[in-house]
DNA sequence: AAGCAATAG
DNA sequence: GGTTCTATTGCTT
């Protein structure tokens, strides 16, 4: 539904269809980019960003002494990941504590089971990259996808020449001088990738790797090329290049362990296999629209649209361990997940509808234990405990729901070994401000919709700055920077970036009370417009009662679309 | 709505 | 491969 995008992917598709008919192209083009007069870029411009070993630069900032040391951050008896010192005695992720130590006798560990700081830093990134544009997805806590199709097409008539920043796949750097013209969208786009690694790195102290190609798939696949602090981009004549380069189909991302394996089933194993194997058969094993997914991930074809996730679906806390087989130390593991997880509902603000406990169990027959939950609703008044004033009544209901729940999959009266617990909040709501509430939506301050960073972060994230310029300034300014890079005069008019932003409102938005929303409000709604969910439909729904019963992602702005519609 | 599988970092 | 601690999406009931 939702992917009637852009489907000129690659050179030959949409050099077809410019001698089918080049007008046509173009028109249409100019129509889904919803601009009436700007031509669209051959392909879309997508970046993809990957923090160099996440974790171990985050315990550096954290403690500087730690810069020049070999690091390892551990969970439980796992090096999950370890700095560039480290990696040079021979550290990798994943390794077990023992063989880490026995490689490097010096190196130093820093615990990392708890999260926190590495997700309060994690989204002080991705709100970062939303302030300069609005298509941000994230992936994991360490990697972004950033959709600039629009900021290259608006930038593209008034930047001159513009050379690569950065590598280029399978070119030599004299090379790629040459080819910067007939790739200006590129080009351009390497420039704004390196800004945005700029900006990660000064304001945040971040360093890490982009991409910089025409889709999801090749933007993530060309950003580890050149590691670490590094950026390439991947230009349209060298995606077979880099797609006949990966190792096995496991380096698909997409394509996981157990596609892979039934993928070897059929005697598949590299690239070129899949690439060559017939659609038909493929169709046969996996389903028609799985086996024209994979064909089309084994070409370097991939037209799936950079989603802006906002807030997350839901928070989770859990805890592994070699053995727990008494109901004591379940209940007080339990209580003391569920204590930490209700205070990181409690900053987020949203209320939870639904309650999940999942388990571990050991089976010595069956080693694969995969995970088992169960989950049930959160009952309404424990629900608001939660996030207006959760004391110790709060977590005994949520403890007593979350027993009953480990009961249904756990005879406690005969013997059990458990290997894992975690609980998890879902199906999160904003709260229901009352009417005399609504001039809180233009304090910014007080916005019951806070920015990842405000409610991960002690200081809320948000500097004055952000919030008083628009982020179409902010734009600006970051393409001005680019062409000053390329030491020319920088010359955008004043006011014409709030027209692109008004226009593609929403039929059921007033547009002048959407002006008067706060810049960062205005941007947090339109990137929730942009990734066509079903938000308008679910308000129609939920439009004669006053109580707001929508699903999961889209329901903060969801809810505020009540409170600005046109009365 | 519930539960699981697959994928991801 | 799995190990950790998350988080998302889609399938199935």
């Amino acid at each position: 539904m939702e992917s009637s995008e852009d489907e000129m992917e690659d050179e030959t598709e949409w050099k077809q269809h410019l001698t089918d008919s080049p007008r046509a192209c173009r028109q249409t083009s100019a129509l889904e980019s919803g601009l009436n007069n700007t031509p669209r870029p051959a392909h879309r411009v997508i970046l993809h960003f990957d923090l160099d070993c996440f974790y171990a630069q985050v315990e550096m900032i954290r403690n500087p002494a730690l810069r020049d040391v070999p690091l390892g951050v551990q969970q439980k008896y796992i090096i999950v990941t370890c700095n560039y010192v480290a990696r040079q005695q021979g550290v990798t992720k994943l390794m077990s504590v023992t063989d880490a130590k026995e490689k490097c006798p010096q190196l130093v560990l820093v615990k990392g089971e708890d999260l926190t700081h590495y997700r309060e830093m994690s989204y002080q990134v991705t709100d970062l990259l939303l302030s300069f544009c609005p298509l941000v997805e994230r992936l994991g806590f360490d990697e972004n996808f950033v959709d600039v199709t629009e900021m290259v097409q608006k930038q593209m008539p008034h930047t001159p020449h513009l050379s690569f920043k950065g590598h280029v796949y399978g070119t030599s750097n004299e090379a790629a001088e040459s080819k910067a013209s007939d790739h200006s969208e590129f080009a351009l786009g390497s420039h704004i990738a390196a800004e945005l690694r700029e900006a990660i790195r000064s304001q945040l102290g971040l360093t890490g790797c982009a991409g910089v190609a025409g889709s999801k798939l090749l933007a993530k696949l060309v950003s580890g090329t050149f590691k670490p602090n590094q950026q390439t981009t991947l230009l349209p004549e060298n995606i077979s290049d880099i797609m006949g380069s990966l190792s096995s189909l496991r380096k698909v991302p997409g394509i996981g362990h157990q596609t892979a394996k039934r993928l070897q089933t059929l005697g598949l194993l590299n690239i070129k296999d899949l690439q060559l194997f017939p659609s038909t058969v493929l169709a046969k094993e996996f389903g028609s629209p799985c086996a024209i997914r994979l064909k089309n991930l084994s070409l370097g074809l991939d037209d799936s649209p950079v989603r802006p996730a906002g807030a997350p679906q839901s928070l989770s806390d859990e805890d592994s361990f070699k053995k727990m087989s008494c109901v004591k130390e379940v209940t007080d593991k339990i209580q003391q997940l569920l204590s930490s997880l209700l205070e990181r509902m409690r900053k987020d603000g949203r209320q939870p509808r639904t309650f999940r406990l999942s388990v571990r169990k050991y089976s010595a027959s069956n080693k694969w234990c995969s995970r088992e939950s169960r989950q049930c609703p959160i009952p309404n008044h424990v629900g608001h405990e939660i996030t207006s004033a959760s004391n110790d009544d709060t977590l005994a209901q949520l403890l007593s729901l979350a027993m009953k729940l480990f009961s249904k999959m756990v005879d406690m009266a005969a013997p059990f070994h458990l290997t894992l617990i975690s609980v998890c909040f879902s199906n999160l709501q904003i709260q229901a401000p009352t009417r005399g509430a609504i001039t809180s939506f233009f304090a910014p301050a007080a916005s019951p919709l806070k920015t990842q960073s405000q409610i991960n972060s002690k200081n809320g994230g948000g500097t004055d700055d952000e919030f008083h310029s628009p982020p179409q300034a902010r734009l600006k300014q970051s393409a001005c920077s680019v062409l000053e890079a390329a030491s020319h005069p920088a010359t955008s008019s004043g006011g014409d970036a709030d027209i692109s932003a008004t226009h593609r409102l929403p039929s059921s938005v007033d547009p002048q009370v959407f002006s008067q929303l706060p810049a960062n409000l205005q941007m947090e709604l339109m990137s929730e417009w942009e990734q066509q969910r079903p938000l308008l439909k679910i308000t129609a729904a939920s439009k004669k009662t006053k109580d707001k019963k929508s699903t999961g992602r889209g329901s903060q702005a969801n809810s505020l679309l009540n409170y600005f519609k046109p009365m």
